[in-house]
DNA sequence: CGGGATGTTGAGCA
DNA sequence: GTGCTCAACATCCC
């Protein structure tokens, strides 16, 4: 469940579970999802106290002070809370953080592609430096000469730089097809293709859907369970991503998909036409 | 049952 | 640098 909107709306929940709370045990059951010194890991994350849940493009951060707990939720990680004497069982549960009020903070993940890690917060600005993670999608933020900049000298095909992240954080395979249609740019445009006016309509298409998505608290899409804060209802206002075949809201013409860089990619073929070359 | 697809990212290779 | 394929893993849907 994991674009930035997704993430955010996970965040908010799970601040005013924990802010303040002490994790007074933990247990991993699958070494292989903690990216970091397994034994460090645990050392350094019992006894501490959660002073909050912040959010950097898609991961999540606990702040713990002079550590930071980071989670990335990949394709389908979950943080669930239940009453420590009361957990349910169930094979995809991975973590169980203990808190000091009698909580415990489980971690699920189907296909365990989620990560963690533990990292001194005065290197939490290297960390995203190293990963080349983009600014946040918000106006102050998303520098728009930056991004003329960075397209106009690039080749790649939109879709993929996007989600590259190094653009801008947060998009995903939804919200960027999102963004191409209401932006009415076809997601395999060369990015140098595209001009300064179109570019700045681009940027304000990633803010405006992202922002949209927040409000509504994300898409629940293939999701069974409600994980926390997972009731999002922005799949009722999605206009290309699974829509194969319907009308597109704008002209009728039949929405289409195509695989672009390994990734479904929805697309209005009259709306979003490729620039001749 | 086989094959393909799924809200992600990073490694390996031409 | 860039672009592609695959891999991590489990489940669902033809």
């Amino acid at each position: 469940m994991p674009e930035l909107p997704e993430v955010e709306t996970v965040r908010r929940g799970l601040d005013g579970l924990v802010s303040g709370q002490k994790i007074t045990a933990l247990r991993i059951d699958y070494n292989r999802m903690i990216k970091s010194d397994l034994t460090t890991f645990k050392n350094n994350l019992i006894n501490q106290t959660i002073h909050e849940v912040n959010r950097r493009g898609k991961y999540l951060l606990f702040e713990l002070g002079e550590q930071t707990l980071i989670s990335h939720l990949r394709m389908e990680g979950k943080w669930l809370s239940y009453l420590s004497t009361d957990i349910p069982d169930n094979k995809h549960f991975h973590g169980f953080f203990d808190l000091s009020n009698g909580q415990t903070l489980v971690y699920q993940d189907v296909r365990k592609f989620g990560t963690m890690e533990l990292v001194r917060t005065d290197k939490l600005a290297d960390f995203f430096a190293d990963k080349r993670i983009g600014p946040e999608p918000t106006e102050t933020d998303f520098n728009l000469r930056t991004f003329q900049h960075q397209l106009s000298g690039s080749q790649k095909k939109i879709k993929p730089y996007l989600l590259d992240q190094s653009l801008v954080a947060g998009l995903g395979n939804i919200y960027v097809d999102e963004v191409l249609w209401l932006a009415k740019i076809h997601p395999s445009e060369i990015a140098r293709h595209l001009s300064a006016k179109k570019v700045a309509e681009l940027r304000g298409a990633v803010i405006h859907i992202l922002e949209k998505a927040v409000k509504y608290g994300g898409s629940t899409i293939r999701s069974y369970k409600n994980a926390l804060g997972l009731d999002g209802t922005m799949q009722d206002y999605l206009q290309v991503y699974g829509k194969t075949g319907q009308p597109c809201a704008r002209c009728g013409t039949p929405i289409e998909k195509y695989k672009l860089a390994g990734r479904g990619t929805h697309f209005c073929p009259k709306c979003q036409k490729l620039k001749k070359v």
